[in-house]
DNA sequence: TATAATTGGTAGCTTTTGTAACTTATAAGC
DNA sequence: GCTTATAAGTTACAAAAGCTACCAATTATA
């Protein structure tokens, strides 16, 4: 146990991985908290909105596999923010097909191209190969 | 921007390895939270003085990264299940030297070998150079 | 065509986290 | 020595997440 092969916190995949997400969200978190305001849960769904253009909730839920109850209040804070706009479905009155306004797109735009570009920085400290087995075993773990 | 080429969710580090720290987090956490109903920082607090022996909450916090008021609050919350002790220091009165009980060792224990045949089971999926690669990012990324 | 079951979305309550202020103890400046 | 600063740890209050129940619209079923 005190062994100096033994199996150490730092050789935990769960471990790992936690420490890596929460330094670089927080790193990422930066852009979209200090410039627009906004929490994680509504950076992702103004991502899949000014991404993969308008949708329901539910398919929110399903792609950033998000909880509803997450989704409806960073759909409600973001249209408090006039980034985004609904529009009842006429043949469901029950959904509603979400959107972005002109603000909510060029937030977006903004955000997105600081996203790639941090991406890139990141990618940047390994070689290419490295990268891609990262990417591929991350893709994996995540069942994505 | 509907360019297939184009930078999506799944090509963007944090969303990857947010979802990935997620995924696996959520599964080891049926271990410690069904048999001993622990929280995460309460497992980290407890992996900590079952590996590296008695130290002050300080030095958890250090090691572990976690912030003083989460520290100190897994803290209690093992003293409560009598996972744990603390007994003051004579050349500081302000600071406490943490230990663990008998039942705290027990459930370390159990919990240690789980989290080893976890991580066996994790690295499993990959060769043994992907999961070599895989670790050095995190580590790296994580800045351990 | 009632009625039960399901679905999209919201609201309320509880648990957990984050932040700042506070308490007590040590260290530093003069 | 006496003030001031800094550190260890806790507490209190606010923000956020999780969970359950709920409402209204739709679909399935008897």
């Amino acid at each position: 146990m005190s062994d100096k092969n033994a199996f150490d916190l730092r050789d935990f995949m769960p471990y790992l991985l936690n420490q890596a997400a929460e330094i670089s969200s927080l790193e990422f978190q930066q852009y979209y908290r200090a410039r627009y305001g906004m929490l994680r849960t509504e950076w992702r769904v103004l991502f899949h909105l000014g991404r993969y253009g308008e949708m329901t909730a539910r398919e929110i839920c399903e792609r950033a596999r998000m909880h509803k109850t997450k989704v409806s209040r960073a759909v409600a804070a973001l249209q408090e923010k006039r980034f985004l706009t609904r529009s009842q479905s006429d043949t469901d009155r029950r959904q509603e097909q979400l959107g972005l306004t002109a603000a909510g797109k060029a937030a977006f735009d903004d955000l997105y191209l600081e996203a790639q570009s941090f991406d890139k920085k990141m990618a940047s400290r390994f070689t290419p190969e490295e990268t891609a087995i990262l990417r591929r075993c991350l893709m994996e773990i995540a069942r994505l």
